[in-house]
DNA sequence: GCCAACGTTGGC
DNA sequence: GCCAACGTTGGC
C-alpha cells in the first residue's frame, strides 16, 4: 500500500465538504506528472493525507482513501468547467481522476510550518523547493512521522 | 530543438 | 499582492 499527500484550496472544497460528501471524484487535476501518477502508482486502498494550500495556515488536516481507478474526469468536457479542455479527445481522454473517500480528521491540524521544522522530514517532498504538484507521494517513514505529530501537542 | 513569453501554483 | 519556481506554448 502507498500513501499520497493531496492538496485542495479550502476556499473551493476542505475536509469539512469531503466529510459531508463522504466519496468525491478528485477532479481537476491538469498536469501530466500528477496524472501519471493517479494512473500508474496509486492503487485502491492506498491512503492520503488532505492537504489544504494556498490558504491562510497551509496545513495537513484530514486522512481518506483511494476506492476507485482512474477514470476519466468529466470536467474536461464540460465547456462550462474551469476544467474544460477543448483539446482532449472523448474517445483518448486526456485527464483521469480516482475517487476519495473521508476516513476522519485529524486530532489537530498539522501546519506546513511544523512539518518544515521537523528534523526528520528535510526530505519531504512537500518541504521542497518549488514543489508545485498537487499530488506528492509520501513514504511510509513519513507517514508514521506526520501522523506521529498529530499525538504531540501544537509548537 | 531552443528559448522567450506567458500562465499557474502556492507560500509569504 | 508579491514573487519564485516551474510547466506550457509557440515562433523560429
Amino acid at each position: 500500500m502507498a500513501y499520497w499527500l493531496m492538496k485542495s484550496e479550502p476556499d473551493g472544497y476542505s475536509i469539512d465538504d469531503l466529510e459531508r460528501d463522504g466519496v468525491e471524484p478528485w477532479d481537476g487535476i491538469r498536469n501530466y506528472q500528477v496524472r501519471n501518477m493517479i494512473r500508474d502508482d496509486m492503487a485502491v486502498g492506498d491512503m492520503a493525507l488532505f492537504y489544504h494550500s494556498a490558504c491562510k495556515t497551509p496545513a495537513a488536516v484530514g486522512i481518506m482513501t483511494i476506492v476507485s481507478e482512474a477514470y476519466p474526469d468529466p470536467t474536461q468536457f464540460d465547456a462550462s468547467s474551469k476544467y474544460f479542455d477543448a483539446g482532449s479527445d472523448p474517445d483518448n481522454p486526456r485527464w483521469l481522476l480516482r475517487d476519495v473517500k473521508f476516513e476522519r480528521k485529524l486530532a489537530r491540524e498539522i501546519t506546513l510550518k511544523e512539518l518544515k521544522a521537523h528534523p526528520e522530514l528535510q526530505d519531504f517532498q512537500l518541504n521542497k523547493r518549488g514543489n508545485r504538484l498537487s499530488i506528492l507521494p509520501v513514504s511510509e517513514k513519513e507517514w508514521s512521522l506526520i501522523l506521529g505529530l498529530e499525538k504531540a501537542p501544537a509548537s
